[in-house]
DNA sequence: CGCGCCGTTGATCCCGGTCAAGTTGCGTGG
DNA sequence: CCACGCAACTTGACCGGGATCAACGGCGCG
């Protein structure tokens, strides 16, 4: 599965930036979820002591029956949880990218999926004890891991929406627009452009169609001027009209508590 | 939406008669995950004060959109979680059987998705507030309910699998191995049979195919003994086949924890 | 220079969707 | 008691989105 990817998140750089204060990331994101006050905070910033381990494309970071040792917080680079059948089939079940949580080590357990990086990858891999006894400690942060996991439960729902539901072009239209929601909210990319490392297969592979049809449903899309996608970048020239084609709702996202912010801080 | 079903779940009786000590289920499937201290087992007994609300089949429990104003604990009755598009389709994204907790409201947000009665339920209405409480008061408990939604996203994992990328045939055998284990984790139903109350358009929409289809589906499975499905019970001849079939991989319930009880017990 | 990954396109097939028309069975009201 | 209505289930005919099989071009890298 080693390979070498040609062109590594040019944003990576950025991403860099991003890390000078390393958990800034997930501060940001548990912040949006829960409101942390200063204490919980510089609780946080504990776990930089964490190592900062690097695996190249398609490493396989975690698999399907390991029992993982350590909870990753994504640093840099984009990651994938997937599923396979017995007799080749497989399907992506979930996308990381910076600033994102695996806590399947939380509760420790063998590993129902396999975790590989789409792209050259580094992630903090942070011990469980060390989560839980800021847990413990600061129980505000238990609350941030819970929102954290309901986020990610409602965007598999959306997921089971789109495979169940809606059309190839549909699926791909919406698996865009969800990217760019995203990366926008973690500070990468702007609303109508991000950076897309994945191939056709990949996209194939979330979308749940076979790679053939997947780059016939681009095609289509780039005629219709939904998106464009040239040299690892997405672009999206009308993001109304593709939410519009997606049926797109923000909601399951939750992005949206910003104002709850005061409750909690002081 | 409202209607009545004829046969409301034959097993109600023996829901009720586990549910003499009301919040029992709770606790076994909580204590399956992390292994419950005494002192944890008897917090959880003060959820008994929560009200118990009973529901026609057929009713909105919740709608997307509201904010839950209450986590709810199934008692007794089906329930699903579904999401819609705006031209009328949708699809079923998780299933609640008695047992099954609901934390959507533990951390209040707007709801990104419906939950429906399929029977008529009664279900535990628990403000958030108490549960917030027995969770600063007992740690153990959020770890708990951080476990159990784990596994349930593990679960919605399993069904982003079957939508894309099993047949029709493959999702419907699935389906039922996963309830039959399911129910029997709970105490309802053997190793080979269960109450089956959904109608076969609610059968679609779990899969994510037409009616139609699913009734051809069904006759076909059928045909091949690898079901019946007679007055709202399931029966399955052949347990083993049904699993090949498929391609049935137990491990994403995690129901294996049992060994693990002694660790916190005392 | 050649191998392998990635993208692209054509030809053909088939699973599952769609439309339409029954049948069955139960609950309700005359 | 029967008539009616409606929801669930069933089956047939046809269609089409996406899968499958196969081939080829581009290009980065050893």
């Amino acid at each position: 599965m080693l390979s070498n990817l040609a062109c590594p998140l040019p944003k990576n750089i950025i991403y860099l930036g991003i890390f000078a204060s390393r958990v800034i990331s997930l501060k940001n994101s548990l912040d949006r979820f829960v409101g942390l006050s200063g204490k919980d905070r510089r609780a946080l910033e504990r776990l930089q002591a964490a190592p900062l381990v690097q695996r190249p494309a398609r490493a396989t970071l975690v698999a399907e029956g390991d029992d993982p040792e350590v909870v990753r917080l994504m640093q840099s680079g984009w990651a994938c949880r997937y599923k396979n059948l017995p007799d080749g089939r497989h399907q992506t079940v979930g996308l990381f990218i910076p600033g994102d949580l695996d806590l399947s080590a939380y509760v420790v357990r063998p590993m129902d999926h396999s975790i590989g990086a789409l792209t050259p990858v580094s992630y903090y891999a942070i011990p469980p004890h060390l989560l839980e006894d800021l847990v413990n400690e600061r129980p505000r942060l238990g609350e941030a891991l819970l929102w954290q996991e309901l986020v990610t439960s409602s965007i598999q729902r959306e997921w089971l929406l789109n495979l169940g539901r809606r059309s190839a072009l549909e699926r791909m239209a919406h698996f865009f627009v969800e990217l760019v929601v995203r990366l926008g909210a973690a500070g990468h990319g702007s609303a109508c452009e991000c950076a897309f490392p994945l191939t056709q297969v990949d996209l194939a592979d979330v979308t749940g169609i076979t790679p053939v049809h997947c780059n016939r449903t681009l095609r289509e899309m780039r005629q219709e001027g939904l998106v464009e996608l040239r040299s690892k970048r997405l672009q999206i020239p009308d993001l109304r009209r593709l939410k519009q084609v997606a049926m797109y709702n923000s909601n399951y996202l939750h992005l949206d508590k910003e104002s709850e912010h005061l409750h909690a801080a002081h």
